[in-house]
Parts: C-alpha cells; structure tokens; sequence
DNA sequence: TATGAATGAGTCTTCATTCAT
DNA sequence: AATGAATGAAGACTCATTCAT
C-alpha cells in the first residue's frame, strides 16, 4: 500500500521535470531523480563512484545501500532522492557502464573495415583492456544478480550487437546469424582479460599474451573458414 | 562498518566447528563411510542436495538456510549440526565438486597423452557438457561469493591444475609454466559451454559447435607453436 | 517507544512557531483577508486545497507533505514557511471545515424554529448532503488520528453544540442535557449519509431514503416524548 | 525478489503441517503461522493482545510491530515468524473478532424470532455492549485503512448479512433488500455504543440510554412500516 | 523570500544462528 | 540427538523537517 501511493505521489511529482530534463535523463534514465543545482550534480558522481566501489567489491547482493552512502559522505536519505532503490542504482551504473563501451565500440567499428583478422583481435584485446576498470563492475552487476533482469539481457545484447556488427565490418561473407553467434563466443573469450586481473602481475602479463593469440587464432579460422565456404559456391 | 563486525564475529565463533566439519565435509565427500550413524550419512546426503538445488537456483545469497533445511526435511537445527554454518555447507559442496571433478579429469587425462589436439578439444567440451547440471552450481558458488574466499580459490588452483596436466600429457614440449597459463584461459573458454545452457535450444546448438571450434583451434595452434619452437631449437 | 521520543521532540520544536500558525489559519479561514502580500494568500489556499484532495485519498498517515506540496506547485520549503507541521496543517484544514460548517449550521438553526421535526430530519439530512465532498475530508481527519487530539475534540464539541441549539430551537421543552446528549446521537446517525457514498448508487439512494426516515422517526419521537414530559407535569 | 523467495520457501516449508493445524487454522488463517508447541500457542496469545492494544490505541498506522513486539515480551523475529507481516497480524484480530462476533449474532438470530421490536432493540445494544473492548479494535482496523481492504470489506459484509438474517426473523413481511438496507443503517447506529465509550460516565449512561430508545423507535417503525405495507395488499 | 537538497530517525521485514525442550 | 522457537543485528526504504543558497 505504501508502495502504491510513493510511486504515485512521485510521478505526480516529476511530471512537468521530466520533460525538460530528459535531455540529461540518459545517465539517470533507470528511474533516477535528476539533481537540479550543482550540488547535487557533484552529489550524485559521488554516489556512483561508491556505487561502483563497493558493487565491485562485494558484489550486488552483499552491497548495502548504507555502506554506498556512507563511502560517498551522502545521507542515505539523499542517495535514496536520488536512485530511488538499490536497483535503480544498478541500473545508472550499468547504463553508464553500457555508454561508454557502446561509444568506444562505435569507434572501434569505424576502423575495423580496415583490419585483418590479427589486427582486429588485437584491437579487440586491446579495447577491453581499455574498459578494464569499469569491466569488473559490469561483471559484478551482470554476471550476478544484480539489476533488474530485463536490464542486464538488454545489455547484453546491446553488447553482442556491436560486436557482430564489427564482425561483419571485417569479415565480409559472415552471415548475420553467423556474426552473432561469433559475438557471443569472442564476448566470452574476451571477459577472460577481466579476469586476468586478479591475477598477480606475472601472471597476468602472460595471461594477456595467450588470451591475444587466442583471440587472433579464433578470427583467422574464421576469415579461412568464410573464404573456404566463399570459394566453396 | 557494523556488518564486517557482526562477521567477523560470526567467524570467530565458528572456528572450531570449522574443524570438525572440514573432517566430516571430507569425509562425506570422498568415497569413505562409516557404517555406523547410516541416518546421519542420509540426512547429510539429502542437507547437500537440497543445497545444491537451492543455490544453483537462487545463487548463494538469495539462498537460505531455511529452504534447504526445509527441502530436505530436516530440521534447522539438524542442518546446522551437521553444517555450522552457511557457508560451510557452500564449501562442502564446493569440495564435493572438486572432487568429483577432479577424478574425472584423472581419467581424461589417462587418455589425454592418445589424442590428437583436435580429438581433445572435443573430448573437453564432452566433459564440460557431462558436468553440465553440476557445473551451474559452480558458478553460483564460485563466481559469486559463496563460500570462503579461501576454498574458492584453492578450488581454481585444483581445476586449472588438472587441466594443466592433461595439456603437457596431450601435447608434449609446452613448459609447466606454458601449460599453467592455457589452462587458465581454455577454462575460460570451457565455461563457455555452462552459458550457452541460458540460450534457446536453437541458438544453444549453434553456439556449441562454435566453441568446439574454438576450442579445436586453440588446442592445434598451441601444438604447433610447441612443434616450431622445438624444430627452432 | 522511540516513536514516542520522536513525536515529543517533535512537538517540543513546533510550539513556538504554532501560535503564528494558528492566528494564521485563524485569518485565513475566516473571511477577512489582508489586501498585501496577496501572493501568499493564493499560495495558501491552493495548499490547502491540496492537502483536502490528499488528506481525503490517503488518509492522514498515508498523505506526504511532499505530494502536497507537488499538487499545490510549491516548494516544500514554502509549504513549511505556512505550515510548519503536518499537524498544523490537517488543524488549519478542520478548522476550516468547522468554520464553514458552523456558519452553516447557523443559518439552520435560524429556520430550525419554525420547522416541524419531519421537516427538520429532512433538513438535516439535506444539510449532510450538501456537506458531503468537505465530510470526507473530516472523516479522514476525524476519525483517524489525524492533526491534534485537543483541536479534534474541540471541533467535536463545537458542532455538538451546533445541533444541540438547533434542536432546542425546533423541540422547545428540551433540556440542555438532554439536547445535548441527542445532538451527539443524531450527529452518530448524519455520519451515515458519509458513509452512503462508498456504496454503489442503487444502494446509495436506498440507504439514503432509510436514514431520511431513520432520522424523520428519531425526531419525531423526540417530540412526542418532550410533550409527553410536558403534560405529565 | 525476495519477498518471492520467501514465500515460496515458506510455501515448501509449511505443506504438510498445514494439514494437521487446519483445525485450529481458524484463528491465524491469514497466513499467520502455527506455533507447535505448548510455548509457541501462550507466545501467539501474548502477540495477539499485544496486538488488539496497540492498534486500539494508536490506529493501524501509527501503530509499529516494535511495539507490539516489546508489549508481548516477544522478539521481533518472534512475532514475525507467526505473523509474517503487520497486515496479516491486523487480520488475524479481525478474524478473531469476526468469528466472536458471528458466533454471539447466531445465538442472538435464534432468539430473534420471538422477540417484539423493542426486545429486539434492547438485545441488539445490549449484544454491542457485550462486545464493547474488542469493537474499539474494529473500528480502529476497519474504520481506519488498517488490512487489507479485501477482508475488511468481507468483514463487512458479514456482519451486515448477519443484523439482516436477524432482522428478517423477527420481523418477517420484510423482503431481503430492505432487510439489508435496514442492517445497514442498524449497524451504523449501533456503532455508536462504542463511541459511548470514550464519553464520561455519566454522558455515557444518558447516551447509552438514548440510543437504546433510538434502536427501538427505529425498530418499532420498521415493524409498523412492513404490517401497513401488509394490509395494503 | 523561495527553493529543493540534505538529514537521519524510524519503519517493516529477513535470516543466520543459538538454545531450551 | 532432534526439533523448532527465539533472537536480534542488519538491510532497504520513507518522509517529516531543516537549512544552505
């Protein structure tokens, strides 16, 4: 019952902000109260900082909303003005999360027209090295619980889109469902350099190397295999 | 701040029954019975299966010790004689599957030295498939936070070395350290096949096949790179 | 217990600022108006008004001050500069209803003495009616727990009394007691038609028609009873 | 997430014993759950009273389960394992006054029959001051938001199907509708012993007294009404 | 003066674990 | 030894109220 009237009361409540805030609402779409001073635009990187911190560390479930507040000297009633539930918390994180890859991607797609398969897996290694930090995070929020289900599959397919898409862009021949099921198997293949984190630096650094000839040996086999069934017609 | 002290706590309370149980949790799991107490050897056989279903379906945190006193028909106070605490019971299942794991592994690795890369790669993903139901248990312990950070760990090392071994009996030539790495990511690669169980049956099949190609790749460039670097010599 | 604490602290802190309030409400209920500052004066009434429509919905537990202070598209800074309490308002709010509804009782008790009790049950029902959307809003703040125990009791006998003069206009003979101990049981049976209104419209007419009669019968035996009193002297 | 969690566990965790207790599951039917031992029954007894005192006294609302945890002497777990929410705590008292009350009105629709309006009319307040303590707990749960509107509304019912049946045995020519309409009204008049009770003795007696020759008249016109309507067919 | 961000005590509820019977 | 009642710390979330800007 108080369930009911809150959300009520809220959408009452943000009706006429919603609009003209929606140009920023990207960041904050899960749900997310948008700050209107410069305090709270600083108050909420603050949060999701914490955010990030501690789902990192402990995960979603064993994440408390008052430990995030508390790392992040907000009140929890303040962080609860703001992410109006700990899923909703999630949610901004992983949007975030979701932009900034899904922007490096585009980026990534542009030059892939022009990479041989080596070059390509490469990149590939590269890229996620370059999500590294924020990568543990998605792994914490995704490969969990945490979130609203709907959420985490939207992104994952988000994910897997972009890397077919790039897929296609250098190895022409690839079929759409071809690309697709590449993408979810290189996407996994990929995850590995995340891990590889955890590792102590010697490990790692070898790590890394097998992980990119991997990758390498994976798209070449499957440049040959599309040229073999290419020439095959 | 007041949760790390009430574990801390907790764990302080714990840890001698942390002892007997380790000697039971061994005990139970590897072969060896005692004849006598039969009872006692059911109810911790129906307490294990009970959590193996209960974690594997909500995932250690979301899981409670309630339902699985309750799945198996044995009292709370009963579960807790036999397992102190929750997260004992996760590492009892964890050794268990180690275990039986581990044993399966000797045997793939009898054969393992009569294989062809190829033939390999192939017998891995069998095995990975054969594992299948017990595997997502795994996951739900392992990759989340079940169970102590200790066992999680020593449980990585067991599996990685296993495959370590079966790769120097398959393919001669690679170096411990060689091995100890491409063990790391071919079990990455292997988990693989626990996800693709998420999928519709369709796209499961497709991305299967997939990932013993991969795998098939894998296996025969490292062979190679071990057959170069011997002729360079 | 810590509720207790809470609301004591709570009062504590308002008392002062209670009596501003109060010479407030005061004016603002009543008709006199001051001609400056007419800005906060329609601020006011569209809180108020609002408060009514929420109080009425929720109930005083459930309505926020904040989905108030949204309907009435003020501040909840501002909200609090006109009524510094939750409390304060819901007072200021039945004080309006016992203002309006007093004013009107009067102009029924003008007529009351010219009425026979038939007509005057009628009346009264009537007069109930045309009450009927501010009662609900008294129902939610009455007969709840909603604004101060002392101000609800106030209003209680203040229109107890109203009914008690009027019936002692239209029935001479009465005693005070004894008008007074009617006014309380007639008013019982007006809450009715309050009531009448949760009901589907069929049933409404019908319930509405048995208390017009209910209170006609009531009335009238009142009447016979004062005379039977009288002649038997 | 985890409210489902819960509930089907407790769903698991209860089946069989739902059978053996659905005797007594009269009292706690509402998903309260039943204690089995000597200790647990004196333990739900102690909630209940607890209970009935709070919500009496401050409104569903206002009143919190730690307090009533505390006035029984009982943990919060405690309360929570028999009452697994403040709604079904609320409901679990309505019922048991629903059933008290259902039980009194069946002794009283026996005698019904051969009593005369008046009679009736005596019984009827007489049967109210017999339930005086709990009917405060009524109005408090039923009155107020208090539970589900579901129940509430059932209660409702109930209650007004039992003044009806009454009404319909003692005085026979009235047809169902206005039996019902009539228990309507009844009911609502006869509320107002229990607002009797927060009155001074004194006021008390002259209102209970009046509203005993309110029942009557009401009743007495009610019987005239159906004989006129008899002999003018 | 108006605004809305900040505060934090308090609410309901859950669940691992202990202990009396 | 088995049972299940008892315990209470902790968590997510709400909202009246204050105060800096």
């Amino acid at each position: 019952m108080h369930a009911e009237i809150h959300l009520t009361m809220r959408s009452d409540a943000r009706k006429e902000q919603q609009l003209k805030l929606s140009d920023m609402a990207t960041t904050l779409s899960s749900g997310a109260q948008e700050p209107k001073r410069q305090r709270g635009h600083l108050r909420v990187a603050a949060i999701m900082e914490a955010g990030v911190a501690v789902f990192t560390e402990k995960g979603y479930d064993a994440a408390t909303m008052t430990e995030i507040a508390a790392r992040s000297n907000t009140a929890i009633g303040s962080l609860y003005r703001f992410f109006p539930s700990k899923e909703s918390l999630a949610d901004a994180l992983l949007s975030r999360y979701v932009e900034d890859t899904t922007s490096s991607f585009t980026a990534l797609a542009d030059q892939a027209s022009a990479m041989t398969p080596g070059q390509l897996a490469d990149a590939f290694v590269d890229f996620m090295l370059s999500l590294q930090s924020q990568r543990s995070l998605a792994v914490a929020l995704v490969d969990s619980r945490g979130g609203s289900d709907e959420r985490r599959a939207r992104f994952r397919e988000t994910t897997r889109g972009s890397i077919a898409t790039i897929l296609r862009n250098a190895i022409p021949h690839l079929t759409k469902a071809q690309s697709e099921t590449k993408a979810v198997v290189l996407l996994h293949v990929l995850k590995a350099v995340a891990g590889a984190n955890d590792e102590k630096p010697a490990v790692r650094r070898r790590l890394l190397a097998e992980i990119r000839k991997l990758t390498r040996v994976y798209l070449e086999a499957t440049q040959s295999d599309a040229d073999d069934r290419l020439s095959a017609e």
